[in-house]
RNA sequence: UCCUGAGUAGCUCAGCCGGUUAGAGCAUCUGACUGUUAAUCAGAGGGUCGCUGGUUCGAGCCCAGCCUCAGGAGCCA
């Protein structure tokens, strides 16, 4: 049997009149002569033209939506219209065989709830092909980027001890029979008879042993998964997600800022580059379902603009103290929108105020810094007080529109006395972290890195509105299907 | 976890004030047609009305509890 040609190269051929065999699924088969057949290389189907008159009916009815062929026939200029190339079968043979009755992908526009039900079908589907192949495209774009700046890809561990950053709920890690727990004499769970010896979890953050790389190799970057305990139940969090956390020795806040703008606008440009047609159709789909829509909440930019505003302008770079200037002047502040209106200095910002600043004021992706000290981690690097005497931290967050924050960041403390004193006062086990310590003990020196949300960044680039619909088999409270 | 809304055929949804045999479109099956593009036309099959309990002569509809889903909020990436 000859190789099987990929349909996107099929379509994009410049030979006609040429045999070819062409593997994939039945997305559609019309008149009982035209096969729509995709294979996943694209979103764009190829047309298999049977003759139907001169082919066995058992097999024509065995040609079903879902149904897996290898067609031997010859590729030719379209005799009809909606497509330029097609094959005219001269041999089919049915792989798999897609029982119509059971099959639950239907060559009609089903909901995103119930794809997710059928997760396992719906790559099969044009909007989650694009997605998939999107995603792809930005994971490989992360590691190109940061290789092509001689960062050091560094895999740190996805079980550890350390639940002392606070970046939210662990999953424990255990070996024990649950229903036999061992007990200390003083009626405690015995970790000491556990795997490790101790209590463990998966990981909530690579950072901290991120930096253990970056002081002794310069620049280095994680990229894996990360595992958050808690009950978020939002089109935002996942329980399983991907993080990429570059963390860079001698950087500053302001090359930390750099690092991170360079990189979003790197990442993108590459998927509008290499997947312009995904992006073209999932561009289509929020059209689509903007207009369901009421006016004044649909966008006044479609994906593809919104991603390539994106890449003309600078990131709106301005400080907390800044931010909540505007916040107090703004209209929907004076007139009481809010509905925690903006006040004083010190409190964390709501999504509502990030979105107004994202979205109406600047009308661009944010960056804000300088936060107040006490609502951000031990291990930013402290400003000294302000003329009012306000503490901050050297901290930044990107925001971006209806995403909200896709980068969280800082300049860490370097200065072991500051550093200690802060994780006394939050209340931070020193003696756990001793191995943390010691980079300021031995050689310490300015560093700053970051936290991105893979699926944000998908989520951004691909115009969907759920995470859930980014990541294959999405883990949330309540589920962990397939 | 909190607030709001939803759960009826494989899918998307309608179902009046509580009243006889629960409907439509798409999908599926059968037949017709055959250069179709979500093909078209005719016919057929398909239901534990989320679950449990309650009110009532009578519940898809009212009440309570639970489960699940969606949107928003919090936590964050």
């Amino acid at each position: 049997m000859s190789q099987r040609t990929k349909i996107k190269a099929l379509l994009q051929s410049q030979q006609t009149d040429i045999d070819v065999t062409v593997k994939g699924w039945v997305r559609a088969f019309r008149s009982n002569r035209f096969i729509a057949l995709n294979d996943g290389s694209t979103n764009n189907n190829i047309q298999i033209v049977v003759d139907f008159e001169n082919t066995d009916p058992a097999l024509l009815k065995r040609i079903t939506v879902g149904a897996a062929l290898s067609v031997q026939g010859k590729l030719i200029a379209s005799l009809g219209k909606g497509q330029t190339v097609e094959v005219v079968a001269t041999d089919i043979e049915i792989l798999g065989d897609s029982d119509p009755d059971k099959y639950p992908i239907q060559p009609k526009k089903h909901s995103l709830e119930f794809l997710r039900e059928n997760a396992h079908l719906r790559f099969r589907t044009s909007t989650f092909g694009s997605i998939f192949r999107l995603r792809n495209s930005l994971a490989y774009a992360v590691h190109q980027f940061f290789q092509e700046r001689d960062f050091v890809y560094l895999h740190t561990p996805v079980i550890t001890a350390s639940d002392a950053e606070g970046a939210g709920e662990a999953f424990h890690v255990t070996n024990f029979d649950l229903d036999n727990i061992p007990k200390t004499d003083t009626g405690e769970v015995d970790y000491k008879q556990d795997f490790f010896g101790k209590s463990t979890n998966l990981t909530v953050s690579g950072q901290l042993e991120g930096e253990l790389g970056a002081m002794a190799l310069s620049d280095v970057y994680t990229f894996g998964p990360t595992f958050r305990a808690e009950n978020s139940n939002t089109t935002r969090h996942l329980a399983e997600f991907w993080m990429i956390e570059p963390e860079v020795a001698f950087n500053d806040l302001n090359d930390n800022m750099d690092l991170a703008e360079d990189m979003l606008k790197y990442v993108i440009k590459y998927a509008l580059d290499k997947c312009p047609e995904d992006i073209e159709f999932l561009t289509q789909r929020l059209q689509e379902e903007e207009k369901q829509k009421p006016q004044n909440e649909r966008s006044d930019m479609s994906l593809v603009e919104k991603l390539q505003f994106c890449l003309d302008n600078d990131f709106e770079r301005l400080t907390y103290t800044e931010a909540i200037e505007i916040l107090k002047e703004s209209t929907p502040n004076k007139k009481k929108k809010f509905v925690y209106p903006v006040e004083g200095w010190g409190t964390d910002l709501q999504s509502e105020h990030e979105r107004y600043l994202v979205e109406k004021h600047f009308k661009k992706p944010v960056i804000l810094t300088d936060y107040p000290k006490d609502i951000k981690a031990f291990y930013m690097r402290q400003n000294e007080p302000d003329a009012q005497g306000r503490e901050t931290v050297r901290a930044m967050d990107i925001l971006f529109p209806g995403i909200g924050e896709i980068v969280g960041g800082s300049e860490r403390e370097e200065r072991l006395d500051r550093l200690e004193k802060r994780m006394d006062e939050m209340g931070i086990p020193k003696d756990e972290l001793w191995w943390y310590l010691d980079t300021r003990r031995f050689g310490s020196c300015t560093h700053a890195g970051f936290g991105l949300g893979f699926e944000r960044l998908v989520l951004f680039v691909t115009g969907m509105g759920n995470i859930r619909d980014v990541i294959p088999f999405p883990r949330f409270p309540k589920n962990a299907e397939f």
